[in-house]
DNA sequence: CTGCAGGCCGGCG
DNA sequence: CGCCGGCCTGCA
């Protein structure tokens, strides 16, 4: 089939998609990846400014693959203002460019996050992928077989068993227990999913804190990369690793998460989110030191 | 064999 | 309140 063609600007899908938001991309090369947006599969591939995007469904496909990449937000701009916040972001960014924030599924995320709790990136996708195999509907593309993302109603019969099965240890009843609780809220009108776009920052949160198995990382990682809320900061151990020695290295008391926490509100305000994704790749990569 | 990985919960001081 | 031990699983 002849590919869409989409053009872009500040745009890296390798970045994008290796930064640690996502668990379901598999790789082809650095310019080529296959994944699942919403209810369709797709192969990628970047040729400078130019994405070439093949697809088992063709019907509004730009507009899937625009809104899920966030293309028709300015990161040129973006990126040209938070260069300004100091000198290991402006590294960084530069190191990085393009490297977008995913609007991603919110009950894909809502799960994965809590799955992410003391894990690992492999064993996450392992479990994510098994959950999806097992309850998700199949779809065919190129010869090959995938797995949407089930839907809450295709988890509403699941018992915590099944759960552990797809290799997710104690969070099992986590899931267990937020899948009945989505579905709860919603048949007693307590929640409209749509609705929860709309929510304030602030609001959103304490809806997701009320989930077993999602704290404070869990919640900022599902406000970021399900609802673009690019002011939030998530601290995990690495982020505590980078943020420590590029900014506290020298002083001397303990440093808590709350001193992270309140030295990106004051500096990276309402980009933290972003320049949290830049540095967190660049310290994986070791693009930048970090002793 | 232990230790530990992109935290969270629950119990305790 | 803040602190701390335990936790599935897989890999070093």
């Amino acid at each position: 089939m002849q590919p869409l063609i989409i053009d872009v600007d500040t745009f890296n899908l390798k970045y994008t998609l290796e930064c640690g938001q996502c668990f379901r991309w598999q790789k082809i090369s650095n310019q080529e990846y296959i994944g699942i947006i919403k209810d369709r599969v797709l192969r990628i591939v970047q040729e400078g400014n130019k994405l070439k995007v093949y697809s088992n469904k063709i019907e509004n496909l730009e507009e899937v693959v625009r809104n899920y990449f966030d293309l028709n937000t300015d990161y040129k701009k973006i990126e040209a203002d938070i260069v300004k916040v100091d000198n290991n972001v402006k590294k960084a960014v530069n190191n990085t460019t393009g490297l977008r924030i995913l609007k991603q599924d919110f009950l894909e995320m809502l799960l994965s996050y809590i799955i992410s709790a003391n894990n690992n990136i492999p064993r996450i996708s392992k479990s994510v992928n098994l959950i999806s195999k097992r309850y998700g509907k199949k779809v065919i593309f190129e010869n090959k077989e995938y797995y949407l993302f089930p839907t809450l109603d295709e988890l509403r019969n699941v018992t915590k068993d099944e759960y552990r099965e797809c290799m997710v240890g104690f969070r099992d009843k986590y899931l267990y227990e937020t899948v009945n609780k989505l579905i709860f809220d919603i048949e007693n009108n307590k929640l409209n999913i749509e609705n929860l776009y709309n929510y304030d920052t602030k609001e959103l949160e304490s809806y997701l804190l009320d989930f077993k198995g999602v704290g404070q990382k869990v919640c900022d990682c599902i406000l970021l990369f399900a609802f673009s809320r690019f002011e939030v900061f998530p601290i995990d151990v690495w982020v505590e690793r980078v943020m420590s020695v590029l900014y506290f290295k020298s002083s001397n008391k303990i440093l808590k998460k709350k001193d992270i926490l309140e030295y990106a509100k004051n500096n990276f305000a309402n980009y933290s989110g972003i320049i949290q994704q830049h540095l967190f790749y660049n310290m994986r990569e070791k693009m930048i030191e970090i002793n």
